[in-house]
DNA sequence: ACTCCTCTGTAACTCTTGTTACTGCCAGCG
DNA sequence: CGCTGGCAGTAACAAGAGTTACAGAGGAGT
C-alpha cells in the first residue's frame, strides 16, 4: 500500500500527510464490473484511487443508464466528496472498470487536512475542477454530437482508460453506457467499420482510428 | 453594498470576513443581457452575487449555445473558482439574466480565506456540490428528457428566477437557451398551450402548470 | 456432431426533431 | 396612412434515432 500510494500521489502530499493517510485510511480492492457505490448511498469514506479505473454512471427514472466519465490512478469521485461533506446522499453510481484499489479516507479526517495541509486542499479544488471539467465534456457530447460521433469518442475514451485499443463488450454494454439501444449501436458499430476506423469481432472491438 | 452583502451573506461568514469582503471586494453592477464572463476569458476574480441572476452558457464548436443552470443571490460560479485557482480559461459564457449585483473578490484573497475561515472553506464546498448537481439537472434533461419536457423545465426555471410567471421572451431567445431551432419551440409552445400548460401572446409567455 | 444460448446483422417501420419555405400579424415610424 | 422589419404559425419534407422482429453466426458444453 505505502509503495502504492507513493507512486499515485507522493509528487502532491507533503511526507506527513501521506502518514496521515496511511495512517487512517483503509485499502480497498475491488474487482473489474464490482459496485462501489449505488445512487442513493449516504458515502462515509472518501476514495482515493490508487490502481485501475472507476465509470461514473448517472441513472434516469426508468433505471435506465448514462456514462459520465470514467476515474484513474489519482483521482478521486467529487460527488462522493460533496456527499461526505453536505451529509447527502450519492446522486451517481461507480463501478470498476477494471480490477481496481483504493484508499477510503474517513471523512472527519478530510474536514482536519482541509484546514492543515495545503497540498490537500489545492488536491480537493483541482479534483472539483477535473470533474466539473469531465461533466461539461459529457454535456457537449450528448448535446452537440451526433450518436456516431458519440459512440466514436465512447471507444476512444474506453481504449485509453483501459490502455487497450482492444475493447472487450458486447454491442448491448455499450448501448447501456450510451444510454440508447443495442440495435442502434449495431448499425453504427458497422458504419464505423466501413469507414475504416474499427475492427469488429465476437465480444471484441479493435480501435484503429485512436 | 454592506447592507446588501449581510442580506446574502451575513448569515453564512464571520464578521470578519464580511469585513474582508468589504474591504478587498469591488462592487459590479451589470444590466439584463449583459456580458459577465466569455469562453476563453482568463478569471482574474471571483463573483459573489448580490442581487439578480445570471444565465450560464457552453457553446458548441459552431457558435451554437446551451444553457447550462441560472445563478441567484448568494451563489458563486464555481467554474471561475476554478480558473482562478488553477489559473485556465473559462471554458463557460456568463450572461445577466436580470439586472444584477456582484462583488468581485480578487483571487489572492480566496487562497488566503481558504486556509483562515473555516466558513469560507463551507461555502466554497457547497459552492462546489450545488454547481455539480446543477451540471447533473442539466445532463438529465438533455439525456432524459423530450424536447418538449425540456422546454417546459426551461420555461418553469426561467419563471422562478425572475420571479415572475410572465416570461418576456421570443421564441428564437429560447430556441438558442436550448440549443434548437425557433420552428421547433413554436410548434412545442403551441402545444403546451392546448394542453392548458402556458398561454402565449407575442414576446410573452405565461406559465400557469408551474 | 448436436444443442442451446448469447451475440450480431439487417430490414422495415415509427417517432421525434431539424430544415426549408411561405404566410400573416403586429408595432413603430416616416 | 402605408411601409418595413421582426415575430409567430404552419405545412411539407428530411434525417436521425428508437423499436420490433427475425435470421444467422459463434462458442461452450454434452
Amino acid at each position: 500500500m505505502r509503495s502504492e500510494l507513493e507512486d499515485a500521489y507522493g509528487f502532491l502530499f507533503e511526507k506527513e500527510l501521506l502518514e496521515e493517510i496511511m495512517e487512517y485510511g483503509i485499502l480497498k480492492e475491488v474487482e473489474a464490473g464490482e459496485k462501489i457505490i449505488e445512487i442513493g448511498d449516504y458515502v462515509k469514506a472518501m476514495p482515493l484511487l490508487l490502481k485501475g479505473a472507476v465509470k461514473i454512471l448517472r441513472e434516469d427514472g426508468e433505471g435506465d443508464e448514462l456514462l459520465l466519465y470514467f476515474l484513474e490512478r489519482g483521482d478521486t469521485c467529487a460527488m462522493t466528496l460533496n456527499c461526505c461533506l453536505g451529509d447527502t446522499k450519492s446522486e451517481i453510481r461507480a463501478i470498476a472498470e477494471t480490477d481496481t484499489s483504493l484508499i477510503m479516507v474517513p471523512i472527519n479526517k478530510m474536514e482536519e487536512w482541509t484546514a492543515k495541509y495545503k497540498s490537500w486542499r489545492n488536491f480537493v479544488f483541482e479534483s472539483y475542477h477535473s470533474r466539473l471539467s469531465e461533466m461539461l465534456e459529457a454535456i457537449d457530447a450528448i448535446a452537440f454530437l451526433n450518436m456516431d460521433e458519440r459512440l466514436m469518442k465512447y471507444l476512444r475514451d474506453k481504449a485509453k482508460i483501459n490502455r487497450d485499443e482492444n475493447i472487450q463488450s458486447t454491442h448491448q454494454q455499450i448501448a447501456y453506457d450510451m444510454h440508447t439501444s443495442r440495435v442502434v449501436i449495431s448499425r453504427l458499430l458497422k458504419k464505423l467499420e466501413l469507414e475504416k476506423k474499427i475492427e469488429l469481432q465476437r465480444n471484441h472491438i479493435k480501435v484503429i482510428d485512436l
